[in-house]
DNA sequence: AATACGGGGAC
DNA sequence: GTCCCAGTATT
């Protein structure tokens, strides 16, 4: 185990000059490197409330074309307020953690009603809106509003950890405590919006995971694990997480030119997408599930079917699951779907809102058998 | 303090 | 393949 240095140094008032400086440089730097990003063009707390939900875990790129959608669609929140939770959903598929889009939703639904469709301007109320914890609030306050608020996030934890060589774990409670304390510290009195947007873009820039571009750095000098020589052997700012490998069903169910859907609970995974019926899977190859799909199916939807070839095989990540996705045909036999099952064209499947390996079956079923065999 | 929650981009 | 991403809510 290696020793550390004593985490009180760490702790130290941060220098008055130091931080002028510090503040000085970042914002010249900012000026002359910021991207133009969709959501810089307004300060509508609106606008950068949507995008900060959309960027929880999310790369800049890929939710651009996202929120330029979004923002179409509902350009302002009694717009989202009154829209349809599917409709809310279907914009979002793809995006992921899709409880952000019900909690946004229901936000608004928040802000119409308590707050006579104004987003509220300070943390404290902020933080009683679903969805939105201490990172956007805080966003949402110095951005939107301009007033000081501090922010942590991904791009800023890592910038911080290395500007002050923070020697313990920054996941840790301790770690995001000072963490927290330091961005509070940095933060000017005047010019946050500038000040914090400014901060995240240096770590997304800059001040990257792998190979920091130290060099062109405008903190270079005032960095003090540039300076010990420690920028890439600080404790990580992630925590990585082990993969279990699971076997997975999806079916088909086919009656006329109708295939069956399901509804996902509001306490399963993709709450209020809809999917093909799905469940792990004990057997092993299609010549030994039929007997397991035709009941699972049965339990799922209230309906009997016949479980004939598998289609395709689909892997995927989702959260710390490998699944393996194996796709049957079937074709109905008898008896009356439960709650939130539906039987749909398979033209209509675009309508609804369905997780990434659902959609990626739905496309399939635009083709015939051999022209599948053909895609490989 | 640990875990659940998605999907895709970058290497 | 692995790592990571403008986190939040729940247990």
């Amino acid at each position: 185990m290696t020793r550390r240095s004593a985490p009180s140094a760490n702790e130290d008032p941060l220098d008055a000059e130091w931080k002028r400086s510090f503040r000085r440089r970042l914002l010249a730097w900012y000026a002359k490197h910021a991207r133009d990003l969709p959501w810089r063009r307004s300060r509508d707390p609106y606008r950068v409330w949507v995008s900060e939900v959309m960027l929880q875990q999310t790369q800049v790129e890929t939710v651009r074309p996202y929120f330029e959608r979004f923002m179409a669609a509902f350009p302002n929140v009694a717009a989202l307020a009154e829209a349809d939770e599917q409709a809310v959903l279907r914009l979002w598929e793809g995006l992921g953690y899709y409880r952000r889009a019900r909690s946004l939703h229901a936000a608004a639904k928040q802000v119409v009603a308590d707050h006579a469709g104004q987003i509220p301007g300070d943390v404290a109320t902020l933080l009683t809106l679903a969805g939105v914890g201490r990172y956007t609030a805080g966003a949402i306050v110095s951005i939107a509003y301009d007033r000081p608020a501090p922010i942590l996030e991904a791009n800023t934890i890592r910038l911080l950890t290395r500007l002050i060589a923070y020697n313990g774990e920054p996941t840790s409670t301790a770690g995001q405590k000072r963490l927290w304390a330091v961005a509070e510290e940095l933060l000017p009195a005047k010019g946050c919006s500038t000040f914090n947007q400014a901060l995240m873009e240096l770590g997304a820039l800059v001040c990257t995971p792998a190979a920091p571009r130290c060099e062109t750095c405008p903190a270079e000098t005032l960095c003090r694990a540039r300076a010990e020589g420690t920028v890439e052997r600080l404790a990580p700012t992630t925590k990585k997480l082990k993969f279990t490998d699971a076997r997975e069903a999806a079916v088909v169910v086919r009656k006329g030119a109708m295939v069956l859907l399901r509804q996902c609970g509001p306490d399963e995974r993709w709450a209020g997408l809809w999917d093909f019926p799905r469940f792990a899977i004990d057997a092993e190859g299609p010549l030994f599930a039929k007997d397991e799909l035709r009941d699972k199916v049965r339990g799922q939807t209230g309906v009997a079917c016949d479980p004939g070839a598998l289609i395709t095989t689909i892997k995927h990540g989702v959260t710390r699951f490998r699944i393996t996705l194996e796709c049957y045909e079937a074709t109905y036999k008898s008896g009356r779907l439960n709650g939130a099952t539906k039987w749909v064209r398979p033209a209509d499947l675009t309508e609804l809102p369905l997780s990434a390996t659902g959609r990626k079956l739905a496309k399939l079923l635009q083709f015939t058998t051999k022209e599948r065999r053909n895609k490989g």
